[in-house]
Formats: structure tokens, C-alpha cells, sequence
DNA sequence: TTCTATGCAAATAGTTTGCACTAAA
DNA sequence: TTTAGTGCAAACTATTTGCATAGAA
């Protein structure tokens, strides 16, 4: 497949995820997951469809987001807008999300240590596969506005 | 306001936050208070609607969870199942969610640290109110079945 | 009496499901 | 040619809104 809207580096990158996930290479998952390499804060499913220079169903990338977030491609979070927000798991980070204008901003720190910590403390879970961590405040604009 | 199904002191505990909170004491709210204050584990609507003695309707309970949630009382989460859980604002804590079966437990490992880092990492936020953190992973019980 | 809280009906928003068709391997 | 992916219609679930009434201060 050739797409004249990506870069052959991420192309690869595409293609790599793909067959790690056992998923087939579509016109649709090339497009979306090209969106999602080139944004800079979570999408809803709404956002990504904005931005897609070829038409996908909603229903198909609720299917497929739903699948990349099972084969560890895309990081699902919530940012307590009522709706589920993705983005292309890269190095592992959180966000702050204004919770007047709901900008965001991506931090480093990170819980990984925290995850041991709670894993040596539970009874129930012999595993511990990952979290969810998002802070939340009103930005500085929100601030003196 | 006298209420059978609850102790001196919790009624204590109940009037001091609806007063702090300038709420109106009010039957509903006594009776939701007094279902989150014995929850052992995050509540849904309906989950409350459904340990509640007194009827309250579903409108309400969107509506008062969302005020007691703006004046801190109630805690809202997102354990990644598409609807909203509340608790009583104790103690702060978190939780690790089975992906599986939906078995709580709760963990005292938070990130009142990591949200002074995040603090001084970031640009656009004077300040950071809250956080939310979640562990997912699957139990003992969905691991050996 | 005044303002907040509640109930009811209806709408809205996000997400899921069933089924038939298309396309990748 | 077989199985996975997609589109479309319709359903479903959680949540919100408008308006009239009831109840706390």
C-alpha cells in the first residue's frame, strides 16, 4: 500500500504495529493511526474523524481504536468530558487537562514506581498491567480570565 | 431532619459537609450520603439507586452527585467501564480494577508527590487541584480461571 | 416568601450490535 | 477463498435540559 500522506518512516512504524498485532494493513488504520502519530494532545473519536483526509465510519473507528487499545497501539484515557480521548502510545507520559477550557499539557512524571508500590499492597491481584493518571486544574488563561 | 436508617454520628458528618458545602439538607441527599458513607467500593448511579430506601429519581442523583463532586464531598472516578463512580471523599486513595470481572480494592498508594513534580514541570498550570490515578489489571480469581 | 431541590418528559451524546458487503492475505 | 475489516441502520446506555411543583431556610 502506498500513501503519498505519510512519511516512509512512519509508514514503517505503522506497519510495524500492525503486524505485532496480528492486524491487517487497511486504507483506514493507515489513515487514522497517521493521524494519531502527528497529534499532539489525546483525540476523541470525533477529533480524529475531523482531521482524516479519507471518510471512515464512525463505527469503524470505534471498532478499530477498540482493537488498538487491546494490542497496546493507542493509549485510551478519560479526561472526564463524558467521552474517551486516544492517542499513539509513544513513550510512556500524562496530562493536565484544564478543567474550564480543557486545554492540555502533556508531563513526564509518571506512576511506575507508584504501580509496584500498589501491587506489593493488593491481596486480589497477582498483576498489575498498567494505569490510568491524570491531573487537573485551571490554566493560567482560565486563571486570570 | 430525623433519619432511622443512619447513626448520630454520620448525621453529623453529613450536615457538616452540606453546610460547608452551603447545600440544603434534604431527605435525598441524607439518604445518598448515608449509601456512599457504608459503601465499601465506588458506586455507580445506579448502584446508589439501587441501595437507596428512598426513592430518588435518576435526574436527581445526576444532579446532586454533581454538586456534592463541585464541593469536593464525593469523589468521581472513571474505572474505564463508560459510566461515572462516586465515593465519599475519605481518606484519599485509589483503586486496582480487575479488566475482567470488575473486582475492586482499594490501595492508600497515591500521587500527592508526583502532582508537586507535574506542578513544576508544567507551563501552563499555576496550579493542579486534583488528580485521578486507577490501576487496571486482572485478579487472582480471573487469572486462574 | 424566596430560592434551591426534586420529579417528570424528552432530548442528546457517546458507544455498541447485527447484518450484508468489501477487501486483505 | 477464507477471514478480517468496513459501512449502514438501528439500538442502547449514560447523561443532560426545560419546565412545573415541592420543600428547606
Amino acid at each position: 500500500m502506498q500513501l503519498q500522506y505519510m512519511t516512509k518512516t512512519q509508514q514503517n512504524t505503522v506497519c510495524a504495529h500492525l503486524d505485532r498485532a496480528k492486524l491487517k494493513h487497511t486504507k483506514a488504520r493507515f489513515a487514522v493511526l497517521s493521524v494519531l502519530l502527528e497529534a499532539r494532545s489525546p483525540l476523541t473519536i470525533e477529533d480524529i474523524q475531523r482531521q482524516l483526509k479519507v471518510k471512515v465510519h464512525t463505527v469503524t473507528l470505534y471498532r478499530m481504536l477498540k482493537k488498538f487499545v487491546e494490542s497496546g497501539i493507542v493509549y485510551q484515557t478519560d479526561l472526564r468530558t463524558g467521552k474517551a480521548y486516544y492517542e499513539f502510545q509513544k513513550e510512556h507520559h500524562h496530562h493536565v487537562t484544564c478543567t474550564d477550557c480543557g486545554l492540555q499539557e502533556e508531563v513526564k512524571t509518571c506512576v511506575a514506581r507508584l504501580q509496584n508500590n500498589a501491587q506489593k499492597e493488593t491481596k486480589n491481584f497477582k498483576n498489575i498491567n498498567t494505569h490510568s493518571l491524570e491531573f487537573f486544574g485551571v490554566c493560567n488563561k482560565c486563571t486570570s480570565g
